[in-house]
DNA sequence: GAGTTTGAAACT
DNA sequence: CAGTTTCAAACTC
């Protein structure tokens, strides 16, 4: 995949030594020079993974682009990575900027990226700042390539060359996005890293140090480019460790001999020093993000997980995925294993995408951001995957090598990247990305190559207890066995707290939905405490299928069991109104059976989903804080009634601010979340609160995952704002009107909004609703085929300001807001949704109950929208799908600078929520 | 940390 | 489809 690419020359290594700002002067010369020859090579995409259309950078999380860009300085291997990205970039960039075509020479990146350096550098807060924080902003990157170059690594030899060659891909274009995301990322780092940072300021020397022993381990094509960003990384990772001690390459050393164990385990790696080496490289990053992990939950510092260093060997899938996705759930990181479906290679932690949407399960963490960006690309590889639900089972099994790549899942990191201050926040978004992963988990394909250990046996699914204990032994048996008692630690929210799952089963063996890692597609890593379990790549065909086998038995099994019911059947009652749906609308598709803790526990489903328990719910006595059973319409009234602000339920929406619910901050991150589906507006008073509505409802959306939709939406976040110009603009003024109406509920705001929405001339989101054609296309593609697309594609469909028009016109058009709600509930619907989407978008709407008839007629506003961009369509679904993604530009954790303004919204929420 | 409670998942 | 069992999380002490 990555290695064919077309090499640059030594370029790289001339500038490798680059670290030295003092270089860049003259590199910059030599680069300017070279820059106009964009000749030299193809666009972007030809680096990038062929398949993949990679998506944009934006998507990518935001610190993919900056590791990417300081990687491929230093290191050739992070560039495939990392080219892979900015081929997704320049995509994403097309359409924005121009530069991005130029496939723009190694030199170019290589200028850009130090510029990035650079800038960043002199965006450091204090001169002291300056110094910890350029060394950290690229070392973050760099992990997040680094993560990446595992898995390229493995694969693919170092070749300088190539790596270079994956490098030009970078369109320039990225670069600036990079900052904006570095810049996000800093604050982000700079809360989380505060301790580190001191300590880097104290300890510059440190990672000079390491520096150079990175280097003698590292083969010499790394070592030369490497060498740089080696001691960025270690002196990073001994911030991180927040030990100043940790100077010399402790985590590196260590990481290099967890990778010979590992590779001894498994024996795969073990014929290649040289990739160990490599590994041990990558590793260190790794070991980065999982000090981050430690700083933030210092839990994880352990976990390095040997499982992912197989998947390394896995090499080129891997790519993408790579241990980036680990870094992910900063906190557990470590134990956030990839997803099933994860490439062999690819060590890919992702989050949790739990299977579909929001498993309750699912809860998890979240995917940091880099190892978002670098499902990303596989995703884009992916091209389409149409698959929901179900489908997206066989697409595993027949495609998971090949699908390996695409995992439409991972643009969810990028919400998460942006949230990467709070375990929370990651947890979130892992839950937006898990309902989209799941999809995605499938997607990926555990590759065959995984590498693996081999699972032997894993035929015998569950039954087969370990056979090997052997293979396990390394990863597995480690953390299988590893204190049984680790996932205790957090009770109450945490699961989501923590952002990542744990489990604690022992009779399961994690292949059931009993274990949350399981049900939410993750693979059990070092926090879970469970005992013989099988949920680890190294059984990724037992885990598979297991997978399917339950999904046989349910296709819903791995759907995600919150939906945004805005219809809720009980529609009928509600609804007439118009009433919107309040946040509650968001619905346990199963409903809970709860008998004795009257819905006011965690037991039951719905309310640990923070969700009102529906009709469909048995639960007796039921108390549901978040709507009871048969309030679900109640909720709505008042929200129709009161107009915008209102919320009714201050204590409701109390409840779940008080919660601190993950979900919120998640939605926040998440572009989904700014969907206002729901009338988040009701609750809101202050944007806090509305923020935190939304990110209720927009959990649900997510979740119901339905898969594609929710991935779509993610996708967008991390677009991140204003990457794309289109949807800045509108964001900010989007969010403004929204603060507006939220907070006075002017109805009169809410038409601004609308218009704003629909204005023709904005770019943004809407833009994208305004060519129905392209809307057409891209709900088909997008819906389905997930990563290709969805650079573009998904903002613009996110961008349909449909949902958001009519949840914002609040009660004015109430007419619209039901259609938006039976829309959103189409598409949140769940699963069943998604099996619906893909084919048919007409039937689904259909489906739905007389409201959705509304649809077509009602407002001319809602109708522009939808019309004009479904046009003919109209069909249900997809039409619907596009009008629920919320406008990416909201998503302020992604958002770095451009966005400020959406992340005015929730500034915390990104970075703080809990 | 151990034990109990609870309700979902799995099984029949 | 209903009832029962199994399971692991949530909760309590």
């Amino acid at each position: 995949m990555d290695s064919p690419k077309s090499c640059k020359p030594t370029t790289t290594n001339t500038f490798a030594p680059e670290t030295v700002p003092a270089q860049e002067s003259p590199v910059f010369s030599y680069i300017s020079n070279l820059s106009p020859i964009q000749p030299v090579k193809p666009p972007p995409v030809t680096q990038g993974f062929p398949g993949l259309n990679s998506p944009p950078l934006v998507f990518t999380s935001p610190r993919l682009n900056p590791h990417s860009q300081p990687n491929f300085h230093k290191r050739a291997q992070l560039q495939g990575l990392s080219a892979a990205k900015l081929s997704g970039q320049d995509e994403g960039c097309k359409n924005n900027i121009p530069a991005v075509n130029a496939s723009e020479n190694l030199d170019v990146q290589l200028h850009t990226s130090q510029i990035t350096c650079n800038k960043k550098e002199s965006y450091g807060r204090n001169s002291v700042d300056d110094q910890t924080e350029s060394p950290t902003g690229c070392s973050d990157q760099f992990l997040t390539d680094i993560v990446d170059m595992d898995s390229v690594d493995p694969n693919v030899p170092s070749d300088s060359t190539v790596k270079k060659s994956e490098i030009i891909d970078l369109p320039p274009d990225a670069v600036t996005v990079t900052r904006e995301i570095e810049d996000v990322h800093k604050e982000d780092a700079s809360t989380e890293f505060s301790s580190v940072e001191t300590d880097l300021k104290k300890g510059d020397t440190v990672s000079v140090n390491h520096s150079p022993k990175l280097e003698s381990e590292l083969p010499v094509d790394h070592a030369l480019t490497n060498q740089s960003q080696d001691s960025i990384i270690e002196t990073v990772e001994a911030e991180w460790a927040g030990s100043r001690d940790l100077s010399s390459c402790s985590g590196s050393t260590q990481t290099e001999k967890e990778n010979e164990d590992y590779v001894e385990a498994t024996g795969q790696l073990s014929t290649e020093p040289v990739q160990k080496k490599v590994r041990s490289n990558p590793e260190a990053f790794q070991l980065r993000g999982v000090r981050r992990r430690c700083l933030q939950f210092e839990n994880a510092m352990q976990s390095n997980q040997p499982a992912e260093n197989p998947s390394d060997s896995g090499g080129p899938k891997s790519l993408s995925v790579g241990t980036p996705s680990t870094p992910i759930c900063p906190k557990q990181a470590d134990t956030i294993q990839p997803l099933y479906p994860r490439n062999t290679n690819s060590t890919i932690k992702i989050p949790k995408p739990s299977g579909i949407g929001l498993h309750l399960n699912s809860i998890v963490n979240a995917v940091q951001a880099g190892s978002g960006a670098v499902v990303h690309v596989k995703s884009a590889q992916m091209g389409n995957f149409s698959i929901r639900g179900k489908k997206s089972i066989p697409i595993i099994n027949s495609h998971l090598s090949d699908a390996s790549k695409s995992s439409s899942v991972f643009p969810l990191a990028e919400n998460v990247s942006a949230s990467t201050d709070d375990n929370r926040h990651e947890s979130h978004a892992s839950m937006a990305v898990n309902s989209a992963n799941s999809l995605s988990t499938f997607m990926v394909k555990p590759s065959n190559d995984s590498v693996v250990l081999n699972p032997v046996e894993y035929q015998s699914t569950p039954g087969n207890k370990r056979k090997h204990n052997d293979t396990e032994t390394i990863g597995s048996s480690g953390e299988l066995k590893s204190s049984p008692k680790k996932k205790r630690k957090k009770t109450s929210d945490s699961g989501d707290g923590d952002g990542c799952k744990r489990c604690n089963c022992k009779k399961s063996q994690c292949l059931k939905l009993y274990c949350d890692c399981f049900a939410a597609g993750i693979y059990c890593a070092e926090p879970c405490a469970c005992q013989g379990c099988y949920n680890r790549p190294e059984y990724e065909d037992t885990v598979i299928e297991t997978r399917q086998q339950i999904e046989s038995r349910n296709p819903l099994a791995f759907a995600p069991k919150v939906v945004q019911n805005n219809v809720e059947p009980l529609a009928s009652s509600y609804g007439e109104d118009g009433t919107h749906f309040t946040p509650s609308s968001a619905r346990h598709k199963r409903g809970c059976n709860c008998k004795k803790s009257m819905c006011l526990k965690k037991y039951c489903e719905c309310y640990q989903a923070k969700v009102g328990c529906s009709d469909g719910c048995r639960c007796e006595g039921c108390k549901n804080v978040y709507g009871r059973k048969g309030e679900h319409g109640m909720v709505k009234d008042v929200l129709s009634k009161e107009g915008t602000n209102e919320r009714t339920d201050s204590s409701f929406i109390e409840q779940m601010v008080a919660s601190g619910n993950s979900l919120y901050q998640t939605e926040l991150c998440n572009p989904h979340n700014l969907t206002p589906l729901t009338p988040a507006v009701q609750f809101l008073n202050h944007r806090k609160d509305a923020s935190a509505a939304w990110f209720q409802s927009g959990e649900y959306f997510q979740s119901p995952g339905s898969n594609l939709s929710s991935v779509a939406p993610y996708m967008m976040s991390p677009r991140s704002p204003r990457d794309s110009i289109n949807n800045g603009m509108i964001s900010e003024k989007f969010l403004d009107l929204v603060d507006r109406e939220l907070c006075y509920g002017n109805a009169e705001t809410a038409d601004e909004l609308v218009s704003v929405c629909h204005q023709p001339g904005k770019p943004g989101n809407l833009s994208g609703i305004r060519n129905p054609q392209e809307w057409a296309n891209n709900s088909k593609d997008q819906s389905f085929s997930g990563s290709k697309q969805y650079s573009s594609t998904s903002y613009h469909w996110h961008g349909s300001p449909n949902t958001p028009m009519a949840q914002f016109s609040g009660t004015k058009d109430l007419k619209v807001v039901e259609l938006d709600g039976d829309l959103s509930n189409i598409m949140h619907d769940d699963t069943p949704d998604i099996l619906k989407d893909c084919p048919t978008p007409v039937n689904a709407v259909k489906v739905s109950s007389p409201n959705k008839k509304r649809i077509s007629p009602p407002h001319s506003r809602h109708h522009d929208i939808s019309s004009s961009s479904s046009h003919g369509v109209r069909t249900g679904r997809k039409f619907i799908l596009k009008a629920v993604p919320s406008f990416p530009p909201l998503t302020p954790c992604i958002a770095s600078k451009d966005a400020p303004a959406q992340q005015k919204n929730d500034p915390q929420n990104c970075t703080q929520n809990k």
